[in-house]
DNA sequence: CATGAATGAGTGTTCATTCAT
DNA sequence: GATGAATGAACACTCATTCAT
């Protein structure tokens, strides 16, 4: 029976990820010290290992919400059933989420996760499972658009799979260096690739 | 008048980055210590500064022969003159370098120095600045073949040339994640691409 | 909003430099390590960073109190009014001073202070403004005295004050060696002198 | 059979003491480390530890100097007889060497070999030994004049030598922080101090 | 004899975490 | 539950000294 109820705590929990949030995207993980956590969220240390069990678990915490994020976007459009569609909800979901100037702090993590996972045996694991799976369902789907001819042929689906991620994640890291890099003349090549590579007609 | 020769220096110096390569790869710019790239390089920590002026300059200099790598390869590729063959200059060295075993550590410290150049203020000035430069170079190219009609027409020269880009650093991250991710089916993507979005006939 | 009175701060921190005091006097600054502090004080390493912010901080303090406490008896004996009064206040002051022996430790460090400020540029500036302050004020006293014919002629003032701090100062020194010397003896010596030599009848 | 004659030797090292008496003018005994003397001295690191046995006999080689320096002031000053003529003989050479510009650096050394004195027992023994002789000597010469009523009565004769010594001391102190003191001023008053105190008529 | 590259114990300082209040 | 003072292992780096050449 817990003495404070589990909407209060997480509601802690969310205080003290958002602040982490804003520390690491101004100094990266490794710069920032739990103090600076503890200054931006206005807590006191001891108040934040009641809701965090140290700096690492608030780290995962926030991959795993940055894994989240993305696979949510990769099974939404994979839900809307072709592939068609599904790429360009795909485009449009994703490039939506790098307009908002309100997710600008959260994306500065996402290359950093990147980072993070070469030698974080949980985060990578987190990351290459959930890779995988998204790659096999793309990959089903292209491959039923490729037997239908409706894909360029002679081409592995995987690698198509990998194609399209790479598109995406290229961009990410490019807008986390040059913020004003014009998302619009980006999507226009993207959509030009889609209609060109893998929906043929 | 120092007892050694400048090559004796700079092969010191080598051994102390190739041991850090070992350190950064396996643990990380941060979680590596000194301690560790001393115990790797086989030298004291004494020895180690003679050669090198702190932690510091190490991951600097390592990050300028990232970039200067990634920059080499990019130049060579648009000194050949036309994009065509530029740009299967460029697939073709990229791809050599992601097969080169005895490139994996360097190749995994790729997507770390591009987290930390997103505070380091050095770092992201050597890097948004030399893509800037061989974007517009790229550019040039691209809207050159675009006025013959040999690209895809509609499209900003600097999006497509970002999308290039993108396409070989997303296949970086990948392979970061994925070591066994097949080079060759992602290759016959990416030429099918090329083929298609940039040369069309 | 601290949980700690400034009280217990100011005794924190007076416990730290107390502390190292003790070592400074045993071992001189530059022989004494931050863990000598650490052991003598019974603090953690950590909790002394918490009330000063280094080494050199620790040492600037020490050497403002010594210089404060110099220029307290200096003044305090001014503010007597009248030369003969005030020579015979300071040295009263002076030597009660030295002759406590619960000042002993602090009295070791004054020559440290000296030689330390020979090349420390903020002990100098501290040391030459106060002793020319104090100088400036006994001049004026002397030379009035002159003037009235009760002080030896012919001679500058700040020359005669400048001799009476040197028997102060190398009494100082002579007892930091000696910690035997005769005191008493010593003032004896100091009254003739004041009387023969600043108060003429 | 040593294969470098004694002279030679005595060179050597002669060069090291003056390389490191200009460092240790500069930045003090503790701030200067090794490195400095090498390079002030223009030898290798081997070279110097051929000549002296390490950076701290080089701080007792110099302390000792100027222990030597300074006792040899006071033993020739009393070599020449009566208090009267050794008093007048010490005042001169003290002074002299004062004003030499050349000994300005060794001057800055005689603060610093005080405070060193503190916490080594070596230089302390031999400081205190040498002090006491000399002030025995002066005292017996003190004392015989007393007996002929040529000193001022009623005061301990080792108490009168404390106060010469410390009237030297103290300006040696003022010096270093100014250089600029005025010495025949000082010299002056020094001399009307004499004339009253010590040698009464 | 001279060299200077190498050593490694030791330095001042930080910071994730704990626990008495 | 909350606080923040305290902890202490770990960090990057220095420097007196040595010894192979």
């Amino acid at each position: 029976m817990p003495k404070v109820s589990a909407e209060y705590r997480e509601q802690r929990r969310r205080e003290i990820l958002d602040a982490a949030v804003v520390c690491f995207a101004r100094s990266g993980f490794h710069q920032t010290s739990m103090q600076d956590i503890v200054a931006e969220s206005g807590l006191s240390p001891g108040a934040i290992y009641r809701y965090v069990s140290g700096k690492d678990e608030i780290v995962q915490a926030i991959a795993d919400e940055r894994h989240a994020h993305e696979a949510g976007l990769l099974d939404a459009a994979l839900a809307t059933g072709d592939l068609r569609t599904g790429l360009h909800a795909l485009t449009r979901s994703y490039f939506d989420w790098l307009r908002d100037p309100e997710e600008r702090l959260r994306r500065r993590l996402e290359v950093q996760v990147w980072a993070e996972s070469l030698h974080d045996e949980r985060m990578a694991a987190t990351i290459t499972r959930g890779g995988a799976d998204a790659r096999a369902a793309w990959s089903r789907l292209i491959a039923d658009e490729q037997r239908r001819g409706n894909v360029v042929a002679g081409v592995e689906p995987e690698a198509v799979a990998r194609l399209m991620l790479a598109v995406l994640q290229g961009f990410i890291l490019q807008q986390s260096w040059e913020p004003d890099a014009d998302i619009d003349a980006y999507v226009a090549v993207v959509d030009a690739l889609v209609d060109r590579l893998f929906v043929t007609s």
